[in-house]
DNA sequence: AATAAAGCTTCCAGCTACAGGAAGGTCAAC
DNA sequence: GTTGACCTTCCTGTAGCTGGAAGCTTTATT
């Protein structure tokens, strides 16, 4: 199959495809005589497994340790174990940090009900000390 | 005062002051002889208001038509209470993807009761259709 | 057979919001 | 006069792509 067709399938724009492979989180891809990249079902699976993992919001970098780890079936999970619950750490902290945020943007959004800017509540709470 | 003193009033890194200036962001700031940027208090409120906009986590562009707009006192405050609120809806959204994310990675980080790579449930999940 | 459209290739630039570093000028202290 | 702490500009790199240019190949249409 084609690259554009490697996208369809896997939901991955064939730019993004080519840019893995620059990086080489993809193998470098068979070419034809006519120099064009061709896929097999192998790199559907090697496609989706990586943007699974990118829904759950892992740096490219840990995708690759991630896909590199799996080359010994010997190797210890931990690693793995490891990436997971940093991730998970990584989300609460963000979550944290959005709950705060928020609070301050509902506070700021409700605090102007004047009509120009001179007087605006917002500006002047962004400008107090 | 000179740029590193503003840097440390505002708690603005020096290099990152030089790059509000390139983008604008500042207006360009008086040069003594020497070529040295030189900084008043007014300097310091301006910056502060961009910090306290950035821990609200609004895009530098956002910013800059905050403090464009002030330039008009009598313009009406419509277009500032659309910026937050644009924000706090982007924060809401961000914040219901990272519940759904932290649901997902909670669930594949107690997956795996397993000690080899051959045999982690984490990884068969992710490669899962 | 000629041509047009679609798909492929590589390479380069740009996006956000800076940070790091090089090369060099300036200023105050010892 | 020399050290060290500033300051300046300019260039590069970061993450993860996306868009576009210039130029192939292949396929479809006329």
């Amino acid at each position: 199959m084609q690259i554009k067709q490697l996208a369809s399938v896997t939901g991955v724009n064939a730019k993004t495809i080519r840019y893995y492979e620059d990086i080489g989180l993809l193998p470098e891809a068979k070419r034809g005589d006519n120099g064009y990249r061709y896929y097999r079902e192998q790199d559907v699976s090697s496609l989706k497994f990586i943007r699974r993992c990118k829904e759950l919001r892992m740096p490219l970098a840990d995708i690759k340790r991630l896909v590199a780890v799996q080359s010994d079936g010997n190797a210890p999970c931990a690693q793995v174990d490891a990436l997971i619950s940093q991730q998970l750490e990584q989300i609460r902290i963000a979550q944290y940090e959005l709950l705060q945020l928020e609070k301050n943007l509902q506070a700021l959004a409700n605090c102007c009900g004047n009509e120009h800017i001179k007087d605006c509540e917002i500006l002047q709470h962004l400008h107090a000390n």
